[in-house]
RNA sequence: GGUCCCAUCGUCUAGGGGUCUAGGAUACCAGGUUCUCACCCUGGAGACACGGGUUCAAAUCCCGUUGGGAUCACCA
């Protein structure tokens, strides 16, 4: 957190990066097939021996321990991943030979997001995806934000969107050569120079048509059928900049060749026919610089060299292409991740309810857990279902994402919380539902041992961490509260003998454990000549308030004997003055 | 509308010509376990959008249709 508010106020915070390789798989370092506490790599539904291809547990070692790319024997053909015919093959990640376009030690992401509201999942997926692929080939991962957008951009905003990576554990590197986060708002003086650059060399040109202009071509376009909209009027016309009227810059764009095609890491081959594209717009009446040029001179000057973003920037790639070929640049390599729709099967919205990371973390879903399903939305590899952050880092590939659009399934991302809450180790648990607990307690409460153990009795009854807490509730309130339903039904005199029985068997307890509250609780059954259930229920309503609980001697266990023995009195009591129905 | 993209159980996905009467996960249903609830275990139901090709053989390759989406700005 320090390091990423720091950086927004603009101060440089040196952050090293890690020598190659460090940080992750390294060789002697221990395998993911030993299964290591805290590991949570689990193959559902795949014994642990089998050494199928799709187990990850084994051979993705091989993979990563020199962090050179999957072992020939388990990687397709790079033609065939992605149908991806024709020219310029797919900028290899994995090739085993060494030989990929881009070296792998200087493999750079970036996630560049537009500070105008808090970062919803989509946005966070894509982030994840950028980080992961550049944590898995030793890269770095960048941040920068567009800005450009006065009116809507805020720091609030920024703050929100790194408070939210910050949460999910997606950790930026520094930027060579920028103090703190770029911002597009800051580099105007450069987008200007590139500009310039680009006129003089007769890349580019001044247009002084008026937006009245532009509307008649538009019409007379559409009437002819021409693709192009701008019908060139000012392409060689030479204008000055002293012309004394208003203009902008536009792009001479070739009327054919090949660079506005490209492979990309995801989508396959893409592309657009160049006299397809017009001679768009890059600095504005204004002297500014339009987004697209402002992405590629930002992607350039931060050495990025694999930009992974969302699916609606595909059909804008071409323009981007362009530029690096006007500028001289060799483009990155291009990865457009598919978009995230809600239940509606539409793009995500605020219709869809609040699909920002913050009401995920406020529902109670564990960073860890929300980093898992969002990777696995999109992303599989084999059978895996559950995983840790250090495991997605280990097996991420880019030819692991598929091309369709994923929706979001609560019901799945609650299976999937449930699975982290039940493996997450205790401190962390702890740390993670404090906030939960002092909520729903209205004050803070402090987590000893003993609501520690009971905490754990709730890992696999709780699918958050919000949910956990209010089960929790019996265990840290003075004042119990019944369910009225549990109450009515258990609380009744038949069961004030039983109660008062089972508070003396307990009370006479030398020591407060599961086998002694068990043998208690066993003799007094066996004295009124009844199931087990007779008791534990009414003692159930008695200690928690409710029908449903962790086993009633782990239960009582956890809540302590004082506490157990005074509401099982408060509980008797009660039975006694209800009349029976 | 132009351009481009996508399409396997409700949902996330595996699948890349034969090993597919299509696998896993979730959700759902039934049973088991059981002091309640959950976890867990077992079983069930559930999909290749449609139509044409190519091929001895198509979920897989090609074309078309349908449906969905993205994008077409001096927005980002």
């Amino acid at each position: 957190m320090a390091g990423h508010l720091a950086a927004l106020g603009g101060e440089h915070v040196p952050r090293p990066l890690p020598p190659p390789g460090v940080g992750f798989q390294r060789e002697g370092s221990r395998g993911l097939d030993d299964p290591g506490e805290s590991d949570l790599a689990v193959a559902q539904s795949r014994p642990p021996a089998d050494q199928s291809p799709l187990n990850p547990c084994r051979t993705a070692n091989l993979a990563t321990v020199r962090l050179v790319g999957r072992a020939p024997a388990l990687v397709k053909p790079i033609a065939a991943l992605r149908r991806a015919p024709g020219p310029g093959a797919r900028p290899g990640l994995e090739t085993p030979t060494g030989s990929a376009r881009v070296p792998r030690m200087s493999l750079v992401t970036r996630y560049a997001p537009s500070p105008t509201g808090p970062l919803h999942i989509g946005g966070a997926r894509t982030a994840l995806y950028c980080w992961a692929l550049a944590r898995r080939h030793a890269g770095r991962f960048l941040l920068r934000f567009e800005d450009t957008d006065r009116a809507r951009s805020t720091r609030e905003s920024e703050l929100a969107v790194l408070e939210a990576l910050e949460w999910l554990g997606i950790e930026h590197d520094e930027v060579p050569g920028f103090a703190g986060i770029p911002r597009q708002s800051e580099r105007a003086a450069r987008y200007a120079g590139i500009v310039g650059e680009l006129l003089e060399r007769g890349r580019a040109y001044r247009c002084t048509a008026t937006p009245e202009e532009l509307e008649g071509m538009r019409e007379a376009a559409r009437a002819e059928g021409r693709k192009r909209v701008y019908d060139g009027r000012n392409r060689d016309a030479g204008i000055p900049a002293d012309v004394g009227a208003p203009f902008c810059v536009r792009l001479r764009v070739p009327d054919s060749g090949p660079e506005t095609r490209w492979t990309d890491l995801i989508a396959g081959a893409s592309g657009e026919a160049p006299e397809d594209i017009d001679d768009f717009v890059i600095a504005r009446t204004d002297g500014s610089a339009v987004y697209h040029l402002a992405v590629v001179v930002d992607d350039h000057d931060m050495g990025v060299t694999h930009v992974v973003r969302g699916r609606e920037h595909l059909s804008s790639t071409p323009r981007q292409l362009l530029l690096y070929q006007a500028l001289g640049w060799e483009p990155p390599a291009f990865a457009h991740v598919p978009l995230l729709v809600g239940a509606s099967g539409k793009k995500l919205s605020k219709r869809e309810g609040d699909v920002s990371v913050q009401a995920y973390r406020d529902r109670g879903f564990p960073a860890e857990a929300m980093v898992n399903y969002l990777a696995r939305l999109g992303w599989s590899h084999g059978d895996l279902e559950i995983f840790e952050r250090r495991t997605l880092v280990e097996l991420f590939s880019l030819e692991g994402v598929g091309r369709a659009p994923a929706q979001v399934d609560e019901a799945k991302l609650a299976w999937v919380s449930q699975q982290h809450l039940k493996r997450m180790p205790a401190e962390e648990l702890a740390a993670a539902v404090q906030p939960f607990l002092d909520a729903e307690a209205g004050e803070p409460v402090a987590i000893g041992e003993r609501l520690r153990a009971g905490l754990d009795l709730l890992r696999e009854r709780s699918e958050t961490l919000a949910d956990m807490a209010r089960q929790a509730r019996f265990l840290y309130v003075d004042e119990l509260e019944y369910e009225p339903k549990a109450a009515r039904k258990f609380l009744k005199p038949p069961a004030a003998p039983l109660l008062r029985d089972a508070g003396a068997a307990l009370g006479g307890l030398d020591s407060w454990d599961r086998a002694a509250i068990e043998a208690a609780l066993g003799g007094v059954v066996d004295a009124h000549q009844v199931k087990l259930g007779k008791l534990a229920q009414p003692l159930r309503v008695a200690v928690t308030g409710r029908g449903a609980s962790p086993g009633i001697y782990e239960t009582l266990e956890a809540l302590g004997r004082d506490r157990t023995l005074a509401r099982i009195e408060a509980a008797a009591a009660r039975a006694e003055t209800v009349p029976s129905d």
